[in-house]
RNA sequence: GAGCCGGUAGCUCAGGUGGUAGAGCAUGUGACUUUUAAUCACAGGGUCCCGGGUUCAAGUCCCGGCCGGCUCACCA
């Protein structure tokens, strides 16, 4: 370990494994019930996760949330289980009626035409990919990309129409008084009359039809309906016949739809979102109804903004994951999902930097740790082929944002070789090398967005002013002198101003040429980049100002 | 209003089965007799939201209240 490189982090070598180390303890929980639950199947067969995912909307942080919790307890899940197999489902609910139209596209005006047709057979507004619903899955592949997340995609549109959700439908409609008298009493009582748990597609105008189910065949597998109004909201074609509820004709309700899922996919895990605890008991009776035990899972806290209050994306407040790659890995946004979700937490960016810091010193620690310990260490979670497996370095996030005003400069290259200065260890080291590359490229965000623009200017007064004349004239007449002179003249002249406490002069220097109370050594600072050094010395004991 | 979830230091958070309230950061003081992007030492900080109850013992379990959030839609 260096001693000279110690750069802000703190050093816990020796205390107890780290300190976020009760709050990761879910995921094996979570997996030690799953394990209890799965006890009773035959060996082959697979434990199913399932996360679903709106193709009408972009991925945002929640997605992310949503699909790597689960990994996190599928992975929990083969530290004891270590022969079952697993899948991970992400469901597309891509037959769903296009509701209202997206923000992003082009030509919204003329997206209005759609509504009410399954996403899926929605033309690509942006001129890609063969569906709306095939462009938005493009994207959150992308999204997932940098994460490593296994997982297997399953389009609902596919499901229905190839007929793997036909028993499941034949199931429901032989139980859809069974299936309705779970939900009516939850409605409206004006809407509970005409509700069912089908919507038919119109064979005529394409849209999911809402609300006209007039009688169910079972043994024909049919209902009848009138296509008045789609789920789009636009009224229907005015079609009115019988028509099959199997092989993509129909499909069920949000609540029913996710028992379905259940039901056939034979899901024994899924988490969600506290907005969907009650949907989640709903679909749980329904999928009761049918014979089937619901999944395990829990519904899990949201994000809160710095105040406290929920995050809404419509209304801009929260994070995204785009500006969390801008300021930090990757690795920190899965390290903070692994936290008790439980709890409602706080995530706004300039918590970002103590995250980052947390992460590096866990990571440290990961490295040093013999190899039974590092299968209980939450980094196994969180590390990837991609990503380093080690830091070895003091550096810290906070220090490395520090060197982007002391050194002027933006540019990454000139910064890595200074740390490469300072602390030697990471040369050749490959991992620590990317980490920090990555890090100075998110410093240098990070300070230009959230550190730059809360400088407070420093007025000088006329004696430091002088002070630091005096010093810009000697840097002037003494172009040779070396870093050891230099730190000599200004103590020398700490001394002359401030005999009790010479030390004074140090801060003075620091604000004048880097806008901040601390710094590097100043003799060597300044021989380093000795002209900036004079120029600003020579602004502030002008100007006053720095 | 009802149901569910939360409330621990200035901040971010730990506190599996009850057993003397913790960490990191931040703050303050001092030390290092040329400075320190340090290090070291010390300190301040808390009615664990409030009030009852169970218990020898409650941050932890029970009840009630307060505050915040979510849900209570044919949306997902």
């Amino acid at each position: 370990m260096a001693d000279e490189s110690r750069s802000g982090r703190s050093d816990k070598s020796d205390s107890q494994p780290g300190n976020a180390a009760g709050a990761d303890r879910w995921p094996r929980e979570e997996a030690r019930r799953l394990a209890e639950r799965v006890a009773a199947y035959e060996p082959a067969r697979p434990v199913i996760f399932q996360s679903g995912f709106g193709p009408s909307g972009l991925p945002h942080l929640g997605t992310m949330a949503e699909i790597l919790r689960p990994s996190f307890v599928r992975k929990a899940f083969h530290l004891i289980e270590l022969s079952r197999p697993s899948r991970l489902i992400v469901f597309i609910d891509d037959l769903d009626g296009l509701r209202k139209v997206p923000e992003n596209v082009p030509n919204r005006a003329d997206f209005d035409r759609y509504l009410g047709l399954p996403v899926s057979k929605i033309p690509d507004p942006f001129g890609c990919c063969a569906s709306f619903a095939d462009h938005m899955i493009g994207q959150l592949r992308k999204f997932l990309a940098p994460v490593e997340v296994e997982y297997e995609l399953m389009r609902s549109a596919e499901m229905y129409s190839s007929g793997r959700f036909d028993e499941g439908l034949k199931l429901i409609l032989d139980k859809h008084a069974e299936v309705t008298a779970i939900i009516a009493p939850t409605l409206r009582e004006e809407n509970r009359a005409g509700w069912s748990p089908f919507m038919p597609i119109c064979p005529n105008c394409g849209q999911v039809v809402e609300r006209t189910v007039s009688a169910y065949h079972t043994e024909r597998a049919s209902i009848e309906f009138i296509c008045e109004k789609s789920a789009g909201g636009r009224s229907g074609c005015g079609f009115r016949g019988e028509q099959s509820v199997l092989g993509g004709m129909a499909k069920v309700q949000w609540k029913v739809d996710w028992a379905l899922r259940w039901y056939v996919l034979k899901v024994d895990y899924e988490l969600y979102g506290k907005d969907l605890t009650d949907s989640a008991r709903l679909s749980g009776q329904i999928l009761r109804a049918l014979g089937a035990q619901p999944p395990l899972g829990f519904p899990f806290e949201m994000f809160l903004d710095e105040e406290g209050r929920k995050v809404s994306k419509s209304v801009g407040r929260g994070v995204t994951v785009e500006q969390w790659t801008r300021y930090a890995p990757i690795e920190v946004l899965k390290f903070f999902l692994l936290r008790n979700p439980h709890r409602a937490r706080k995530l706004f960016l300039k918590a970002i930097p103590q995250y980052v810091d947390e992460y590096l010193d866990a990571l440290c620690e990961y490295a040093a740790a013999p190899e039974e310990k590092k299968r209980e260490s939450p980094l196994e979670y969180v590390i990837q082929k991609s990503t380093p497996k080690r830091f070895n370095s003091e550096l810290s996030f906070g220090f490395i944002t520090s060197l982007v005003p002391a050194l002027g400069t933006a540019d990454s290259n000139v910064i890595v070789s200074y740390l490469l200065k300072r602390d030697p260890n990471f040369e050749g080291e490959e991992n620590t090398a990317s980490m920090v590359a990555v890090l100075v490229e998110c410093a240098i965000n990070y300070y230009k967005d959230f550190v730059e623009p809360t400088k407070q200017p420093y007025s000088f007064s006329d004696v430091e002013r002088e002070q630091l004349k005096t010093l810009a004239t000697w840097l002037n007449d003494h172009p040779n002198a070396n870093a050891e002179e230099i730190e000599k003249r200004i103590y020398d002249l700490g001394r002359e101003y401030y005999p009790d406490k010479p030390g004074k002069i140090f801060p003075l220097v620091y604000h004048a040429i880097l806008q901040q109370v601390r710094g590097p050594r100043l003799g060597a600072h300044i021989a380093e980049f000795r002209l900036r050094a004079v120029k600003r010395l020579q602004e502030a004991a002008s100007v006053g100002i720095a």
